[in-house]
DNA sequence: TTGCATTGAATGCACACGCATGTACTGTCC
DNA sequence: GGACAGTACATGCGTGTGCATTCAATGCAA
């Protein structure tokens, strides 16, 4: 691969830089505000928004781990473990897979969907200030409330 | 704060959902080339830069460590631990700071400005490879070399 | 059918992180 | 000077993560 010339590899890391920047700062303030108040991480949010989209109107439909596995970026053995939390809050349930048994698939639970729905407002208003304009390096409380 | 339309929202959230994929390409990119390759991860090429940045000509130019942390995004005990694993290795050297006996002072060594060069060009070429236009899901090796 | 490579998910392990706390030092107010 | 709040860094602890491995189920080939 070609080498980078001084003004390219300037503006790349000054890219680099600032996605670091905004990365952290929602980072940290959507793990504050979930986990405080919803008790949930950032990802463990990110899976049940995915399960939601999923599931459209009838709440019966389930999605395959192995399909939930490349849209939240987790390692395999992560999302797995996560997916077990996810469970013991009894947010989201796990039931064999029919056609492939070694597969496994997630349903929300009524109180999962719950969750999410309140959950979800923050998430916004979190990734509303921290991707919007400006912002400092708060990880503090979005608004005072 | 006032509730987002949805239209607005649902960009927010790809915009968010861009920045997380980026961040998870580059991340990974960079911990496994740095690390096989340099025994680095991410946040201490990002220390050992912020040094070589601090120390411009002369060598003998120091940073406080005080004034490092906000430029990285790590909270200030996983800074601490960073540079006890770069003054281990030594790439670096902890002193104390004689005008306020609290602060420490870190100084970068020969070996971890050789490092820091030898590191350098695989770093900005991940970033090239993972800002830049095109690219997939691979954390693997940025060229074949 | 048996044998074998492949895939989906769970688990042991080491490690880096954040939070809370501890320790040393500074500056201020009395 | 002495007490006390505040700052700078280190450390104990719990937790989430990735890598390597394991186990079960599948698909294919002989």
């Amino acid at each position: 691969m070609a080498e980078l010339d001084s003004s390219a590899e300037a503006g790349l890391v000054a890219q680099w830089r600032e996605l670091l920047a905004r990365h952290a700062v929602a980072t940290c303030m959507l793990d504050r505000q979930l986990g405080e108040r919803f008790g949930l991480g950032m990802s463990e949010f990110e899976v049940l928004e995915r399960l939601v989209e999923g599931a459209g109107a009838g709440d019966g439909h389930a999605l395959r781990v192995s399909e939930l596995a490349p849209t939240v970026h987790l390692s395999q053995s992560a999302l797995s473990r996560l997916i077990a939390r996810l469970e013991k809050a009894g947010l989201v349930v796990r039931a064999m897979c029919e056609s492939d048994r070694r597969g496994i698939m997630l349903t929300l639970t009524e109180a999962g969907r719950e969750r999410y729905e309140q959950a979800r407002p923050v998430h916004r208003e979190v990734l509303g200030l921290t991707l919007g304009g400006g912002f400092g390096q708060a990880c503090e409380a979005p608004s005072p409330d």
